[in-house]
Order: C-alpha cells, then sequence, then structure tokens
DNA sequence: ATGTAATTTCAGTAATTCCTGAAAACTCAG
DNA sequence: CTGAGTTTTCAGGAATTACTGAAATTACAT
C-alpha cells in the first residue's frame, strides 16, 4: 500500500525529493509529493491512486490537489464512462516555471510591493525613520526591477524564452532587449505596442 | 518591551511583513523579524538590542542570528571597548540579492540537480520508467539552463548587473552575451577567462 | 426522486516546529 | 586563576501545522 510497493526506487526518490523541497518552501511535504508524482506520470492520475501510491489518506490528497489547482500546477481531465476526476501536470517545463513564477508574483512580490509603497507615501519624523525609508527605497527599487527585466525577457521570445536561452538561432531576439533597455526611460513605462522586428 | 514601544509604525510594519514572508519561506518568522530590523537599521545592533526591540528572548535572538549567518546575510562588528557583538546586514541590496540567490542555490537547486543525475544514470526497465526519467531529463535541462543563464548574466556586469538591467547605459555588454549564446554550443561550456573588455 | 459513487469539509489528534529559561561554555580584564 | 559579562546550547513546554476518519455534500445514472 505504500509509496515503495508501486514505484520503481529512482521515481520513489524523486517524489521523496520534492516532499523535501516542498517543505523548505511554503509547501508542505505532502503537496510536493503528489505534484513530484503527476509531473513524472505518463498519464493523468485520480484521487484514489495517488492516494495509494503515496500512502495518504483519502481527504489529505483532496486537499494536496485543491491547493495545487490553486497554485495552477495541475490540469483537470475526464474521461468518458468514468465519473471520477483525474488529475495532470502540465507537459512542458517551461510552461510550469512560467506559472510558478507568476504565482509566486502574485503572492509574495506584489503584496512585498505595496506594503513597501505604502510606506514610502509616508513622510518621515525621525532621522532613524528617514534612514529606514531610504533603505526599503532602494529595496522597492531593486525588486521592481527585477520584475520589470524579467517581464522583459518573458515577453522576448512569445512561444518560450527557453528555446532563446538555450538554442543560439534566433538571437536576434536579444537585440530587441537592446533596444528596449537603451530606449526607453530608466524604470518602466509600459511599453507601446512592441516594435514587431527590429533585426540587427 | 514590544515591538511597537520602540518601531514607529512604519518599521514595525516593515519587520511584521517580513515576519509573514519569513514563514512562507523556509526561514521562520523570528528570523524574518530581525532580518528585517537590521536591514532597515542605520547602525549595528547587538543581541540584547534586538531582542528588546522585538520582544523575543535572548536566546531566540542567538538562534536566529545564527542561522542569518549561515545564510550571510548579515555581518559582524565589533566596537571597541565593548565586548558585546554587533550585526548588520550588507548595505548594497544587489549584493544581498547575489548572496541569496547564492545561498539558494546551494541548498536548493544543485541537491536537485545532483538528485536528477543520478536518476538519468540508470536504465529504465518499464516504459512508466522510462517515460519518468524522459520528465526528469527535461526538468533538470531547464534548471541547469536557468542557472547557466543566471550565471551568464550575473558574470555580464562585474560590478552589478543590477546597474546594467535598470540604467540603459554600458549595454554595450548585451552584446557580449549575444555572442555567449551564438558563439559557444548550446549546453554550458566553462567560458574562457573573460575578454576584458570590448566596447561597441 | 432515489441511490450510488465521488469529492469535500471539518473537528479532533498527531506530528512538527518554535520558543523559552536555565545552565553551560566562552572571553577577557585584572 | 578568578570572576563578571557575554554568547550558546538544549530539554521541555507552547504554538502551529499536518493529517485523518467520519459526516456532509455534490454529481449523476436510473
Amino acid at each position: 500500500m505504500s509509496l515503495q510497493d508501486h514505484l520503481p526506487p529512482l521515481n520513489r526518490e524523486f517524489v521523496a525529493h520534492f516532499g523535501e523541497m516542498g517543505s523548505r518552501w511554503g509547501i508542505n511535504r505532502t503537496v510536493g509529493q503528489i505534484y513530484a508524482l503527476l509531473f513524472i506520470s505518463s498519464r493523468a492520475l485520480n484521487a484514489d491512486e495517488i492516494a495509494e501510491t503515496l500512502a495518504f489518506s483519502r481527504s489529505n490528497v483532496s486537499m494536496g490537489l485543491k491547493e495545487l489547482q490553486a497554485w495552477r500546477l495541475v490540469r483537470l481531465r475526464h474521461h468518458p464512462g468514468d465519473r471520477r476526476e483525474y488529475f495532470e501536470s502540465p507537459a512542458d517545463v517551461w510552461e510550469i516555471f512560467r506559472v510558478l513564477a507568476e504565482e509566486r508574483r502574485r503572492r509574495e512580490v506584489e503584496p512585498t510591493l505595496s506594503m513597501l509603497r505604502t510606506a514610502l507615501l509616508e513622510q518621515p519624523t525621525t532621522e532613524a525613520e528617514r534612514h529606514a525609508q531610504d533603505r526599503m527605497r532602494e529595496m522597492h527599487d531593486l525588486i521592481d526591477r527585477l520584475m520589470t527585466w524579467f517581464d522583459d525577457v518573458q515577453k522576448l521570445a512569445p512561444e518560450t524564452a527557453m528555446q532563446l536561452m538555450g538554442m543560439g538561432t534566433r538571437v536576434t531576439r536579444v537585440l530587441e532587449l537592446k533596444d528596449r533597455l537603451t530606449g526607453k526611460s530608466p524604470k518602466r513605462a509600459d511599453p507601446p505596442p512592441d516594435p514587431p522586428q527590429a533585426a540587427a
């Protein structure tokens, strides 16, 4: 009934590893393992299969899947003539990475930026407060820039920036990034409808 | 004796926020708050001051500082004629980001890559195993590429890649990256001793 | 409508993680 | 060496988080 009865050792290791990693993140061990299992599975699994394979209670699996859905990391599937719900991970690893980055941004980065902006609006009264505000501004600007930059990189290659990074082909796109950095004002400035192609 | 007695509201909010964020990460609330406090402080603080300001026990602060040191996020200072140890955060936010990224990589990314490589060495026996291995290979390659890319970006601007990203000046460097991507083999290839300067 | 299969909720317990105070271990001046 | 000041360790209690089984809910076939 337990993990090792159904999974070959290497898959078991993989699942266990993501369980551990999950707990180093906010995500808990259970959720990490469920996701790892779905990730390497060659077909969509239903909740009972997951519960059986990982030796978790059915209800625990249900909660885990709910959380994975909230993170948009699993998809729901239905098989004709079967009332149960089947779950699978998206196939494209770059897509997974993108979704993960987006969710983390929404949950962690945006609230932080928002808190910092609020703090920066106040008039400091003491010297200590003024210094604290300066530090917050530095942090705000760093995060803001990192995000803008990340957006740029993502927009670069509409299909997958991954391909760009690894391939060496269509590197003309890098020049677009160069133009963006050179031409625009330092900070943000929502980009005007991307000049379609600017070959070298 | 508690936080609000010593810190102005906005600083209090900042510290509390990083306490929350800390717990969403692997890091616990206490550690997050200690770091936040040091980050906005205009001078190095000793453990008693921290304990007093945040209303934590002295021993809790000691453990928190130990963890922050393990993450290389705080520096130790000594004041002449004072036997106590004072702690401070590095001033440069980009430096902080870099250290954080390095530590996370060492603790999370490298072990994961290592586990994946081990799994990829095995000969799959079943079809399911073969598929799992394919998936692991995809994950491995994604992570490996992201890391290589991140390295490239960091090497680009030896002082702070930050400046590059935000400034629009010295964007000639982007062209170096382009060359790297175009010229080298797709995957890795340890870079030859950086050609010092390649102005446009 | 009724019954059955499937899923979700939730209150209680188990497990883990966090935090503290007391004691031990340093460190250094005299 | 002695002792005061400082930091660290650690066992145990407090607080939080994870997990379960039972009950409630939903979905659907007949």
